[in-house]
RNA sequence: GGGUCGUUAGCUCAGUCGGUAGAGCACCGGGCUUUUAACCCGUUGGUCCUGGGUUCGAGCCCCAGACGGCCCA
């Protein structure tokens, strides 16, 4: 069924239109006899307290009990299925004012007259494509042309007259309003419009262009069908839904009302198109390496643990694919990339989710300066692709990624911002001494390296809002990063800092199948003595070294701190549809 | 992990000195055939996050906890 294959909301060629609503007309839902085990079924599960709707611990479902005591005296009574024409069963109805209830009541009568969640309506026309192409027509001429149009999408405004509404009609595209006359659609489906629809419906409607008196292009309604109920709310009309932690954890709504929050993962999507088109038009293989690693590697993070029934074994979800990717490398794919997600059971924070997305990549024959001139490329690209300019503006601060960035070593940085001579930091006792000086809480097998390091994160990171290469990370920190040629302490490694975030982390990688086992044995020594973080000592892996591995070098670039950058958000929340929360009670 | 602020109607939010819990929107009924967050009239809707405590009396004060935001580690 190749159609279905099409996103559902793009207008479809006519041809078979014809044949396609005739056997569509089949597929509407039979009247409740026929649909009354599923029914039951839907409502059954409605009616459970559902832990998302509050958030909290509670509420809304203190209205269940309400909902009981009232469903069995209603249902016997609309069996008969009838709203418009006769008095709307006015009296008994006092008692229903639930809002959920009322719009379960609406769904009753539809589906007692077969209706209730009708597939045959097609959409044929965009609001954004309409206003582009008739918007700037004058009453008259639009008057005169007689445009047909079929909107649809969900009901968010709704302004009911006497004899005669407007309705906004919210699409992916945007928001159309629809004109509907009692007159013109008829006074069986004005009374439903009525009385049967809410703010948060899905519905189609088909007529004529037209401009109201204020100048606003409208979809004159010859005929208007609901094509899904919506049975809860939506939040407020005007201000949305601003409680972040709802939305979160209610996205969907999230989605519905903030066109922010719209407009955000669509430019993440374009983030992500945009950075295949950069690698593949370089030559790089895209591949995908395991999740489930049986030795965690590739990072210095504590890892997820899970199980393996069938083999009975431990696995860990992937810090990093870094390892894989080398192997891939060893093979032969000299150029390979993956975009993907990584997991590490750290906390969480405005900046990290437990489970995020980098791009890794790695190109034979080139160093991590052949990688910082790509980046600078790389990010140069993007940010025409997506927004159009070489500068953002993010948190307020004018960032200019059009240009050379900056490239300053470890030591050079932190004497710059310390204030303490380049020549001090050179020495591990020294080091030290600074370091509590700042009261970073320093650990008896902390070398040099890792001092630097924690000095370099506690003082210097915060103050690179402009982009800045770090360069010449200290070896004891960079495990899989290559040893520079004129100072063993150091490695040929980079780190990419703007608004003072990381964005990426690269290095001319080791091949010397000998010195990663040094590197692995340090590792597993600082693991021995409960350092949690600490990489295991992977034998596989060394293995495929010793089969011999190009000069190579590799970077990994956060993908949610870029989508970040792009669409000025301060919280990775923002950028992941459904971040981690914590679970609320009875979930 | 620490500090701090918050949690009140479906949504957005008020709530005075500790004394019967409020508004707007949404919902329900009525009116209105070019509205613009439509408008007008009349209703409805509450586990004040949870559990203890103080008090004649707690949304408000005290203690503990849950969840969330922000800052720090």
């Amino acid at each position: 069924m190749p159609e279905r294959a099409l996103p559902a909301s793009e207008p479809r060629p006519g041809l078979q239109a014809a044949s396609r609503q005739a056997l569509r007309a089949g597929a509407r839902q039979a009247p409740r006899g026929a649909a009354g085990h599923r029914g039951r079924q839907g409502g059954h599960r409605l009616g459970k307290p559902d832990p998302l709707l509050r958030a909290r611990s509670v509420p809304g479902e203190g209205s269940a009990n309400q909902r009981r005591t009232v469903r069995p005296r209603q249902r016997p009574g609309r069996g008969s299925g009838r709203v418009h024409g006769g008095e709307p069963e006015g009296g008994d109805m006092t008692d229903e004012r639930n809002e959920a209830e009322q719009r379960r009541r609406k769904l009753g009568e539809l589906r007692s007259r077969g209706e209730a969640y009708p597939n045959s309506f097609r959409r044929e026309d965009l609001a954004a494509d309409l206003l582009h192409t008739h918007g700037g027509s004058s009453k008259e001429e639009l008057a005169e042309a007689g445009v047909g149009a079929t909107v649809a999408g969900r009901v968010m405004l709704r302004r009911v007259m006497g004899k005669a509404s407007f309705l906004t009609l919210q699409d992916p595209s945007g928001r159309i309003q629809c004109y509907i006359r009692r007159d013109a659609v008829g006074e069986a489906a004005y009374a439903d419009f009525r009385h049967l629809w809410d703010l948060g419906d899905i519905a189609g409607v088909r007529g004529t262009l037209m401009k109201t008196n204020t100048g606003e292009l409208t979809v004159e309604a010859k005929d208007v069908e609901l094509l899904a109920k919506s049975l809860r709310p939506l939040p407020d009309k005007h201000h949305g839904l601003a409680d972040q932690e709802l939305r979160y954890r209610q996205r969907h709504l999230d989605l519905i009302v903030n066109d922010e929050s719209q407009r955000v993962f669509r430019t993440r999507a374009r983030l992500v198109t945009a950075l295949r088109r950069f690698f593949d038009a370089r030559g790089y293989l895209e591949v995908e390496t395991p999740m489930m690693h049986p030795i965690p590697g590739g990072a210095v993070a504590r890892p997820f643990v899970t199980h393996h029934n069938a083999l009975d074994t431990e696995l860990y979800l992937r810090v990093a694919p870094e390892l894989y990717l080398k192997r891939l490398v060893v093979g032969g794919f000299e150029r390979v990339y993956e975009i993907n997600r990584c997991f590490r059971n750290e906390g969480l924070s405005p900046r990290h989710n437990p489970e995020f997305t980098t791009v890794e990549f790695y190109q034979a024959f080139a160093d991590y300066v052949d990688l910082m001139d790509l980046t600078e490329e790389l990010l140069g690209e993007l940010l025409r692709d997506i927004v159009g300019a070489t500068s953002i503006t993010f948190e307020g601060r004018e960032i200019d990624l059009g240009t050379a960035f900056r490239r300053q070593r470890m030591t050079a940085a932190v004497a710059t911002e310390t204030g303490i001579p380049e020549s001090d930091l050179m020495d591990e006792g020294r080091l030290g001494e600074v370091a509590r000086g700042m009261n970073i809480p320093v650990e008896s097998g902390w070398g040099w390296g890792r001092l630097l390091m924690e000095i370099f994160e506690a003082r210097v990171e915060a103050e690179l809002v402009q982009p800045t290469f770090i360069t010449h990370y200290p070896a004891e920190v960079s495990p899989l990063a290559r040893r520079n040629a004129d100072e063993a302490r150091l490695t040929d490694r980079f780190e990419l800092f703007v608004a003072g975030r990381e964005i990426a982390n690269g290095f001319s990688e080791v091949n010397d199948p000998e010195d990663q086992a040094e590197r692995f044995a340090r590792q597993a020594e600082l693991k021995n003595r409960g350092d949690l973080e600490a990489m295991h000592y992977d034998q596989d892996f060394l293995a495929a070294l010793e089969h011999g591995m190009p000069p190579t070098a590799g970077e990994g670039i956060g993908v949610d701190r870029l989508a970040m950058l792009l669409t000025d958000s301060t919280t990775i929340r923002d950028v992941v549809l459904f971040p981690q929360l914590r679970r609320v009670e009875g979930d």
